[in-house]
DNA sequence: TGACAAATAGAACCATTATTCTAATAATAG
DNA sequence: CTATTATTAGAATAATGGTTCTATTTGTCA
């Protein structure tokens, strides 16, 4: 990792630089109303600086969205990576997942748009291969779930059903901050997320669940 | 309903089909991606008459939403309306949601898009007014909830909490709908999620949950 | 029929902005 | 020091497309 000229570290240096500050840019204001002068400026570089780094606007704004993408899966990837039982690997994702976006609120709705929302100029700018690799952190948390009902922990469902829910839940909650001036910390939703999850609105007949740790 | 001219009629007409035109197009292309031409000429009409009725792109963009929000929230909360159980309100929330958004697939990138991303041209199309009728929807879920916990049916929680996930949970498989090619009904998912809901993912000491019937 | 409203096709206008280009300066390497 | 490269400020270019305007046609109604 250090075996590059100064130079070319230094070039890698503004490249990151640059594309953060476009990410939150364009994370704020939205695509149209970011002009690649906006980043220059804000970036402390000259237009044509920010030329010779990227190809152009659509480039600069593709990269600043993979960056962050990139992020997120090696995140999440990491916390469920370190576990074994069913139930803590569903609850890595839940929380690497909200922890992220937490620390990264601004990124979440260049994100959602990018997953869901129509092409932006013509061609979406997350390219299948990171949307790929989120879909395969759903992948591991249906596969998780799959193998804690062979072993009786989960009720028999459909494992790509529950990750759907799972993850649609938590994005929930995350959209839920946006709303919120300034949430504090996500503890709390942390929490609850994994208690609605695991058990269910409705009341149990013995009114246990997995808080009782007997299951982990 | 039916006192107004002819001509004030058919002018209705128009705009309605503008509108429904003009948000299919946004939905798929984007609202960069179209332009008043295209709209035009989609709609049958000649530029200029589109502009005598829309003030401008801004707007027009702006009604084709509100009239489909307009829609999904007259139709979620006429089906929540005819139910007095608390988990036939939660289920009847589910299943008009899903339903519309399934009928409408389109429109879904838009709506999230204008619920949760980045301003798309300054300021938000979605006017708060129509972004609180549909929080008011999650209101009446929470209520609900919120009722049925006095009478045990529910598990004691947040229901703010709950309704949060059953809006992410419904909306998780609505955006699985859009990668699908051509989903055939909504029906499958409509159970799915309530089941999950209701009953959480872990086994029940028991074996039973909702699907018993005996909680209606 | 005659006057007026509505609609049309398309030209014209205009602002925005991505992108390229230029001339000048600063930093670096050899 | 010198050749080279990186960077700069900002001007020039070019395309796009929203919006307005015009001349013409069609439809309506009294």
């Amino acid at each position: 990792m250090e075996k590059m000229p100064r130079r070319e570290r230094e070039r890698q240096e503004h490249v990151r630089h640059i594309l953060d500050v476009a990410g939150e840019m364009f994370a704020k204001r939205g695509f149209f109303k970011v002009t690649m002068k906006d980043i220059a400026e804000r970036a402390e570089f000259a237009l044509g600086t920010v030329y010779s780094f990227f190809k152009g606007k659509q480039n600069l704004y593709q990269q600043a969205i993979e960056q962050k993408v990139n992020e997120l899966v090696a995140s999440v990837s990491g916390a469920m990576a370190d576990e074994t039982s069913p139930v803590l690997i569903v609850k890595g994702f839940i929380e690497a997942k909200l922890r992220f976006f937490f620390d990264n609120l601004d990124f979440v709705r260049l994100y959602f748009v990018e997953m869901h929302g129509p092409p932006l100029y013509g061609e979406r700018a997350l390219s299948f291969a990171l949307e790929d690799k989120y879909r395969a952190l759903l992948d591991r948390v249906s596969i998780a779930l799959e193998r804690g009902m062979s072993d009786g922990i989960f009720a028999e469902a459909s494992p790509k059903a529950l990750a759907t829910a799972i993850d649609g839940q938590t994005s929930a909650i995350v959209f839920s901050w946006l709303r919120e001036v300034s949430p504090d910390s996500p503890e709390k939703e942390i929490e609850a997320a994994e208690r609605i999850f695991l058990n269910g609105a409705l009341a149990r007949p013995e009114g246990r669940g997995v808080s009782d740790g007997n299951l982990e």
